[in-house]
DNA sequence: CGCGATCTTGAACACGGTCAACTGACGTGG
DNA sequence: CCACGTCAGTTGACCGTGTTCAAGATCGCG
């Protein structure tokens, strides 16, 4: 038995998740829109993954509440964290290229998601423009936060890194309204080093370097903020090395 | 004085970079499809930047002939290279999302790009929903290859980045129909380290190692693959460390 | 020809990876 | 209830890759 579209939004749980949705407006459209399958939810228990390398595309996914990990799949079967999705992302955008998803996303804690069929998704953007606009958006959103952690892995030290996944995660949370100096980071250290290009080791003895500065306090999994300049001062720093290319010279500017 | 659109594909030189071309399908339906400003060209010179970070977003481009380099701009000025382009790839998708370019895209030579305004590629969308999907695959695609770059940056040795690197131009090559034993890589050597994640020393001795070996022959910025295999090979060995999380027990695949 | 930019090579060093020992939390079964 | 095993995490010691600093070589261009 299918749920009607918008039912989701009739609990405050709901109602907080949807604020935050990228979906959003696929919604609201799949509410007041006629035709084929509509929105649902699903349920992804810690450890299960919601989709594995190799599966055929059959929706785009909206994390509604929960934590995910987007992993790819190296031929040896050894996974390496692509991405984290929390309530409001979404997931699933990479393997419309090619229908077939190239990566694979596990739940680290129990997860619900809204479950957006493909058809439906194409059937909503051709009746209308404005939600076919909103999907470009997303995908280049997603592009532009891939720019920024290639930077990230390929120039900044080991304290750079933790420090900025440390503010990466207040920041995501925060936005969602929850609290943006105490948080639980779900993944095990090994995990973050998979996310942060490190060994589960050198995770380890940063997070203990930045609580022994007093920047932070961390307990297991549990996180507080203490010092929040002091991390983002770590990010402005010089990273590794001076092997960037200067900057472009005014008269180099292409004329219109 | 604009050009007609499909004036471009009137010589042999456009015949083979509209094969490759990824907005042959916008090109397509710009000469049929009736409407605002369409498909034009323009050329930039070697060092001239197509656009800067910070511009604001007037069109999607194709490049024709030539090689550019995308750089995210960093705080204190300096460039780091997220992508190179070559005869047939877009550039400019990551400004989809805000409408001002997040990056700035750089001629390493002569460049020319057909040039496709934002108004005219949403209104042939409209149109045709083909068109939409068209985009979208882009724009996914552009996303797949973020993935695989983080991997690179994030994991490989200094002699896999170079070997994969020699080996991506090899391919990106081929695929046009030119030589993919004897190509010109553009970059200095402070470039291909910038791209890579690697200071511009270690990519000079990592090249020079190669061609010790006899992978490869090197000068200047002239390279021929001598042993594909072993550039290969390269590759599948075991990267830095095994900082990998672990396959997925079977049991744990989510059920539908 | 001479200057600056690019490239190569060498030597020393440092960051982070590797290997290993140990602790603590948790769950299971005798 | 405690012994035991497992798994996550911490910490230490060592070491290797790649960065850093420095000196030349080579190239391109006026």
């Amino acid at each position: 038995m299918q749920k009607p579209p918008g039912i989701h939004a009739r609990n405050a749980r709901s109602q907080v998740a949807c604020a935050a949705c990228a979906l959003r407006e696929f919604c609201a459209a799949d509410a007041v829109y006629p035709g084929a399958p509509a929105i649902t939810h699903r349920r992804v228990r810690t450890g299960e993954a919601l989709f594995a390398r190799g599966d055929a595309q059959r929706s785009l996914y909206a994390v509604r509440a929960g934590f995910l990990k987007q992993c790819a799949v190296m031929p040896d079967g050894e996974r390496r964290i692509l991405s984290l999705h929390i309530m409001g992302d979404i997931i699933g955008l990479d393997a419309m290229a090619t229908a077939v998803h190239p990566t694979e996303a596990v739940a680290l804690n129990d997860c619900e998601v809204c479950e957006l069929p493909m058809a439906r998704a194409e059937q909503l953007m051709e009746g209308r423009p404005a939600t076919a606009a909103r999907l470009r958006i997303l995908l280049s959103e997603h592009i532009a936060r891939s720019s920024e952690r290639m930077v990230t892995l390929a120039w900044l030290t080991a304290r750079q890194r933790v420090a900025g996944f440390l503010l990466e995660l207040s920041d995501r949370w925060a936005r969602r309204g929850y609290s943006a100096i105490e948080f639980d980071l779900c993944l095990k250290r090994k995990e973050m080093g998979s996310y942060l290009g490190l060994t589960f080791e050198t995770v380890s003895r940063t997070l203990s370097d930045l609580a022994a500065r007093d920047w932070v306090a961390v307990r297991g999994r549990k996180v507080r903020i203490r010092d929040r300049g002091a991390l983002r001062q770590q990010l402005d720093m010089a990273p590794r090395d001076s092997n960037a290319i200067g900057p472009l010279i005014a008269a180099e500017r292409a004329p219109r």
